[in-house]
DNA sequence: ATTATGACTCCCA
DNA sequence: GTGGGAGCCATAA
């Protein structure tokens, strides 16, 4: 199928994606961007067009992911599926472990976001 | 060489 | 809440 633009050293890059994306507990999500965040940047790339593209690149490394990368765990930063193809099975698979989509099918990141900061109140979730 | 297009995010009207 | 543009990457055609 459709291809998507990878990044230099993709080799390097997609499979510190995939690791990152491996962490996700079951039950929670992170956004495209933090996964490239948190992700080593490409060498002697400009670190704006990392941050620009970055997120980008996180994507299509987990469009052709190994069987053991939990894809459908990340979604963009509006907590809203982004995926082009198997939207709705990605949208079950979630929901299956009992993530839940508002009625904007949004998921509320605060809830389910992973790595996850410290809830306001001070009951850490996790 | 040039064009079109992405499983993105941020910012502003 | 919604919509559009910029970012200026890599790949396929």
């Amino acid at each position: 199928m459709a291809r998507y633009a990878h990044p230099p050293q993709r080799q390097a890059l997609e499979a510190e994606i995939w690791d990152l994306a491996r962490r996700i507990p079951r039950g929670r999500v992170t956004t495209y961007g933090r996964l490239a965040g948190l992700a080593t940047p490409p060498d002697g790339l400009d670190p704006a067009a990392y941050r620009a593209f970055g997120a980008r690149w996180a994507g299509g490394a987990l469009a052709h992911c190994p069987g053991d990368v939990p894809w459908w765990r990340v979604v963009n930063a509006q907590g809203r599926i982004s995926a082009r193809e198997g939207a709705e099975r990605q949208r079950r698979l979630l929901e299956a472990e009992d993530v839940a989509f508002d009625r904007h099918g949004r998921i509320d990141l605060d809830r389910y976001g992973w790595p996850l900061v410290a809830d306001p109140s001070g009951t850490d979730v996790r």
